[in-house]
RNA sequence: GGGUGGGUGGCAGAGCGGUUGAUUGCACCGGUCUUGAAAACCGGCGGGCGCGAGAGCGUCUCGGGGGUUCGAAUCCCCCCCCACCCGCCA
């Protein structure tokens, strides 16, 4: 969500933005609905202003027993109220048009996000004095590697055919130490980030109103993606990150500059319909309707809110850094970033079995886009409301974690050793499915 | 599922047809006092939109929409949401 007002002063520079997302330029249609309404207001605000005047007039002529002149006013402003009407209407629906225009358009890039079409165009990202060797190293496993589903499945711990009984495909029923191990990792990773990261825990509601669906941008655009359940004569959204809930934890409300940043984290399960990806990672746990994630989520000032990103994905890498599984994290291109985003990282794992880097978790910042769809406002020093910006990142995605975890610590007879930041997490055992 | 009560400014909480955008308290900002701070006292202080270079002016806004009226936070209708009680249930 955008303002109007700047688009109106910045016009080439909003379509250049949209260009670079690969959108129709759109400024000069917005900024001439945006006249239409300016000119329809000022008509409307004159004859409010009209009848205001005649309105109180009669007042004073009431108060001082001027029946005739109070009747003289009350004849000559009564015919405003037609046009009075027409115009309230008119101004009604322009609004509503403008509002659900702009509502559609992605959120702009920033200055640094790469070009580019597709997630092929995204780049490697270190920070200063960073390099592959900072990271975990890659595996040197000495077999070949086989993938997570083999592995899960068998000992027992995965059964992807029970589970499509039950829901269908791209369900699971995890069972016995992956599912401890699953669970292991979702706590490890949740005390992380509130023991050491700053971040409050949350229990959130996992079904929500549209309204925080909009906020955080996923509607109306994607409404295809994402599950709902019967509610009364509506429905409920099951949310497909805790993203949704967790930033809408502020929606419409008016924060205070010194309770700011506020940071907020989870560990939900997320639904996603998978819609457009028919038949892409079918196979094992990779693509899921249902899976867990920890989410983190921030809240800070327009200042802060770059900084902000970087300290989050860093508070992502360290997940992967103390499982001691190697990554490496992409800028993305303008063209491979989510609807609501201005900039995001994604961190990749290195899954020995499919031979590649996964997405395993991704951080955005979003500057005021989703506070101004939520109209989540702080008070500034100077005492002026401003919206906050918001970021969310995971920190990381559990069922890829586990899919992480396994591929990277299997063992030459299909066993699978326990990081050993997981094993207070799993009573002491070191090693399953031997 | 049955019943009742309620949604007002950052928060709390009055108002219940006519200069009421709204008493008051808290919070906040400025000032006096003080070595400093607190307290006390004085003053200021909602938000959106439009016009304007600006000071400012106008307008909308008391959950949302519609209606009655010259005029609605106040009256009527519909919807949404919240709270409480009863029943049922983890």
């Amino acid at each position: 969500m955008f303002d109007i007002k700047w688009i109106a002063a910045n016009p080439e520079a909003f379509d250049a933005a949209l260009a670079r997302r690969g959108a129709h330029p759109a400024a000069s249609s917005l900024v001439a609905m945006d006249e239409e309404r300016r000119s329809v207001v000022a008509e409307l605000n004159a004859v409010q202003e009209k009848r205001n005047g005649a309105s109180r007039l009669i007042g004073q002529a009431k108060a001082q027993k001027d029946e005739d002149r109070a009747q003289a006013l009350m004849a000559e402003v009564s015919g405003l109220k037609d046009r009075l009407a027409e115009l309230e209407a008119r101004e009604r629906t322009l609004n509503e048009h403008l509002r659900t225009a702009i509502s559609q358009l992605p959120n702009m890039p920033l200055d640094d996000v790469p070009e580019g079409a597709d997630e092929a165009d995204n780049i490697p990202y270190f920070r200063a004095g960073e390099s592959e060797a900072t990271r975990p190293a890659m595996p040197s496993l000495g077999f070949a590697p086989k993938e997570h589903y083999e592995l899960g499945e068998a000992w027992g711990g995965m059964d992807f055919e029970t589970a499509s009984k039950l829901s269908g495909s791209r369900f699971v029923v995890l069972k016995g130490q992956v599912a401890r191990l699953e669970r292991a990792i979702g706590q490890f990773m949740l005390d992380l980030h509130t023991n050491e990261h700053g971040y409050t825990e949350v229990q959130p509601p996992l079904l929500v109103r549209d309204e925080p669906m909009f906020g955080t941008g996923q509607l109306p655009k994607f409404d295809g993606d994402f599950f709902f359940a019967g509610h009364g004569d509506g429905r409920l959204a099951l949310i497909p990150t805790a993203e949704v809930p967790l930033t809408n934890l502020v929606r419409e409300s008016m924060l205070s500059e010194d309770e700011l940043p506020l940071r907020f984290t989870a560990l939900t399960p997320c639904f996603r319909s998978e819609a457009g990806s028919a038949g892409r990672d079918t196979r094992g746990m990779l693509r899921q309707h249902q899976f867990n994630k920890v989410e983190m989520v921030s809240i800070t000032t327009p200042e802060a809110s770059r900084d902000e990103h970087e300290r989050m994905l860093t508070c992502a890498e360290e997940v992967l850094k103390r499982l001691a599984i190697h990554y490496r994290v992409v800028t993305l291109c303008t063209g491979d970033m989510g609807f609501g985003a201005q900039k995001t990282y994604d961190i990749e794992a290195w899954l020995p079995g499919q031979d590649s880097y996964r997405e395993i978790s991704s951080v955005s910042v979003c500057g005021d886009f989703q506070a101004r769809r939520m109209d989540a406002r702080y008070r500034a020093a100077d005492s002026k409301p401003r919206f906050v910006h918001t970021l969310n990142g995971s920190g990381v995605a559990v069922g890829r974690a586990l899919i992480a975890v396994m591929e990277n610590y299997q063992n030459a007879d299909g066993s699978v050793t326990i990081p050993d930041v997981l094993r207070p997490y799993m009573g002491g055992v070191d090693r399953i499915g031997s």
